[in-house]
Order: structure tokens, then sequence, then C-alpha cells
DNA sequence: AAAACGGTTCAACCCGACTTGAGGTCAAAT
DNA sequence: ATTTGACCTCAAGTCGGGTTGAACCGTTTT
């Protein structure tokens, strides 16, 4: 079966043995066995804990990931959807920011924050469609 | 000019008053003027807000996000481009995160994380090239 | 004139996700 | 025989990123 102790599970996965305990503790992942009082993981247990991971790392909770895996029945397939579009929303966002950043590093300006008119409409488009769409009327309209 | 309080910003950027005074504790961003005590926001500082709030949201930290607004000469050029890589990672994470979920959701498996065989080559490969390479050697090798 | 509204300060608290430290167990190497 | 290394438990501490509450201050509506 290949079991292996939380040190060499924590390497694997790159985590701390410590977050493996913490994980236990949360009821995210629980060693296959115990062999003289040590935890012992198999394969099963070090995917749970590199996806839950992946997941964290996303910026999605752990409980969150959690019920992706363990939800009882059909739940879990609704977490999975919801994460999805989660998921979604973050790589839009990120590829916005990106091209901010792009342009900025790009830009001959002396610091694009402040003086260049590209960055300026750039960010403030990653206002829009984002609880900021009201920018453009109420408020603020030079 | 148009300024507006910091109850009226905070709803216009989608945070909370409270983490508007939090982010001028910080120094992240400063109301450009103070009417009777009271912060004033103008579009530059909105803008400010509305950077720092999408890079913090894609797990940016604070004082990452306002060395790339703040840092001086054109220190903040490496900064970003640093950035822009952390956000390349993010953007292939998510996207592999999703591929797995949007296969979880379609197998016909009672549940994918121990029936389907589809996910478990998933989440392995989740794994492989981040610090997981190993996996297929030294243990675990089934 | 008094209550409501939106702001102010400051200290304290909260939350998620861990990490750290003290004190102990056990097996293998020196 | 003892030291080293990896593990154990349990309580407490840390860190980022805020929120909450008490006590207060000015307008402006009722």
């Amino acid at each position: 079966m290949d079991l292996v102790p939380i040190g060499e599970a924590a390497r694997l996965v790159g985590m701390n043995a410590s977050a493996l305990r913490y994980y236990e503790e949360r009821g995210l992942v629980t060693p296959v066995t115990r062999s003289g009082g040590r935890r012992m993981y198999g394969r099963q247990e070090l995917r749970r804990l590199a996806f839950l991971r992946t997941m964290q790392q996303l910026g999605i909770p752990l409980d969150t990931a959690g019920a992706v895996l363990d939800a009882p029945g059909e739940a879990w397939r609704a977490t999975a959807a919801e994460q999805i579009d989660v998921l979604e929303q973050l790589v839009n966002r990120a590829k916005a920011a990106q091209w901010v950043l792009r342009h900025a590093i790009e830009c001959p300006a002396e610091h694009p924050a402040v003086e260049c008119e590209t960055w300026i409409g750039m960010v403030d488009q990653l206002l829009e469609g984002y609880t900021f769409a009201e920018l453009a009327g109420k408020h603020l309209t030079e």
C-alpha cells in the first residue's frame, strides 16, 4: 500500500507536518491508519491534501473545499459547480490585473498610477462591473 | 473635484468604511483632504482603493500591492513584473482546479474523489509540477 | 429640542489558517 | 548506553486583514 508518515507526506504535498495535523483536527484529512501512534498517509489522503491545498491557495475556504470532497449524496455537485464560478471570476480578475500591470511596466510615464491616462482608464475598468458601476454616474464624473 | 466622504467612497469601491480607515492606518490610501475632521476621497484615492482591493482579493498581500503603487523611482516596475508572474500561476492553477471540478460534476460515479479514475488522474496532475513531482518516484508507485 | 445620521478616535476583539513550544515516546544509529 | 531524529499531544501564540464597541461630535430633519 505504500504508506508514508506525516513528515514524508508533508514534503510530498509541499506543506508542513503541523498543517496536516491541523487539517486532521478540522476533520479534512484523516490518516488512513496509525502505526504505533504515528499517522500514516496513503495515496488517497495525499490526493485530498493536494486538492485542499490547491483550493486553499486560490482563496477557497477549507470548509468549502472539504464540502466538495465530502458533502453527502449529490450535494457536493452543487458545491463544485459554485466553485467553478468562483474560479471563473478569479481568472477574469487576475487577467484584468495582469493587463493593468503589463501596461504599467511598458509605460514611459514616471509612474503610471498618477501620470498615465491608459493606466487610469484601465483601473477605472477594473472597477466597473464589480460594485463600481456607479462611478461614472452619481459622483466623480469629471 | 467631486470629493466623497468615507461612507460613499466605501460604497463605491465595495468595501466597508472601517476597511478604508484601516488602509489609511496601514499607509495605503490617505484621504485627499479632511473637511471638518471628515475624510474626503477623490478619484485618485478611489482608484488606489480599487486596485488594492482587486489585488488583495487575488491573494496579493496589501503591502506588495502598495509597493506597485508607491515604490520609489523605478522600483515599482520590478514589483509589478513579479506580480504578473504570480497572477500567471494563479490563473494556471485556477484553470487546473476548474478542469478537475468540471469533470467531477459530469462524472457518473457516485463520488469522483473515491471512485473515478479520471478525477484521480487529474488530481494527481494538480500535484505534479508543484512540489509533488516525486510522487511517481520514491513512494506510492502502486 | 431632540432624535437621527454620518462621521470621529481608540482599544479590543475576531477569524482563518496555521506555527510554536513544552514535555514526552520510541526505534535506530553511534 | 545514550544520543539523534521523527513522531506524539496540548495549549498558546502569530499573522493578515479587518470588524466591533464605546464615547463623542456636528448637521439636519422631525
